[in-house]
DNA sequence: GAAAAATTTGAATTTAATATAATTTTTAAA
DNA sequence: TTTAAAAATTATATTAAATTCAAATTTTTC
């Protein structure tokens, strides 16, 4: 996201500090961990500033939406076309930058015009690798 | 899903009757989906009827639990292998069947083990565009 | 500098998910 | 067949995330 992105957005400091949030980690973070991480500076901050900001970065398509976790919506503010490798223990999720050629065979269309894809990898992290090693050795459940 | 498949979990009527809407329909349906057709049936059931068995079939296999909708779980009957045709506009999900070889390169695994992986393509289906086409007769909005 | 517009705040509301305790049903043993 | 234990269902309560809203504040425009 560059700044000269948002020009048509007001750049209030709490937007600022919320963008810059999300441009300084690669966690892909939900909006209560935005939350969480401008307020430490912000104290006075309000959630429904959080929201309102994801919501109009979004609008504006600087802001990825992901559904990769139920329950919570989580931010991606690479909106470079990229996929996702995401680990099934923690949810952590990395990004891939390989492209894939992905022809929909014309009888899979069910009628749609399709208009994008996006894979999802999943495995086990190193972390969760390690804590699943250590686990087993304490106590083979 | 086959019946001999859930032999080791007690075939109530409740169950039943939430197996079989699972199996009758490919909307990929929502826990309150699943409440709202059952309960048509079974005008007694809980709400926690519904949870309860989805998530037993969920840890029996039997069954996928897809985040394709922020703010919501969807659930999936059909455990084989395959992958999904969204539409962008009201969210339904389409089955996918071809399969694609999806090689990561080493330098994107990021430590993980890879177990799998699974492919979203987005579009706009039929019944949408129809929409769309009419609203613009309409309304240029 | 005043009025209008936009943003932020704090609180309330909604929605989905989950947990719990009481009741009912099923199972299995006597 | 009766009865005790186990399992499932129900109704309700709680939690978590998302959303809404009116009032206060800040910024912009004239």
């Amino acid at each position: 996201m560059i700044l000269s992105e948002i020009a048509d957005i007001k750049q209030t400091p709490q937007r600022l500090a919320i963008i810059e949030y999300l441009e300084s980690n690669k966690v892909h973070p939900s909006a209560l961990d935005v939350y969480k991480a401008v307020s430490e500076r912000f104290p006075t901050m309000s959630f429904a500033t959080v929201y309102n900001t994801l919501e109009k970065l979004k609008e504006k398509g600087l802001l990825i939406e992901l559904s990769i976790d139920t329950g919570k919506k989580r931010f991606d503010c690479d909106t470079r076309p990229h996929h996702h490798l995401i680990c099934v223990k923690c949810r952590e999720i990395f990004d891939v930058f390989t492209d894939f050629i992905l022809e929909l065979p014309e009888d899979e269309f069910h009628g749609f015009d399709i208009i994008g894809n996006h894979v999802d990898f999943y495995g086990i992290c190193k972390k969760c690798k390690e804590i699943e090693g250590s686990d087993l050795e304490l106590n083979k459940d």
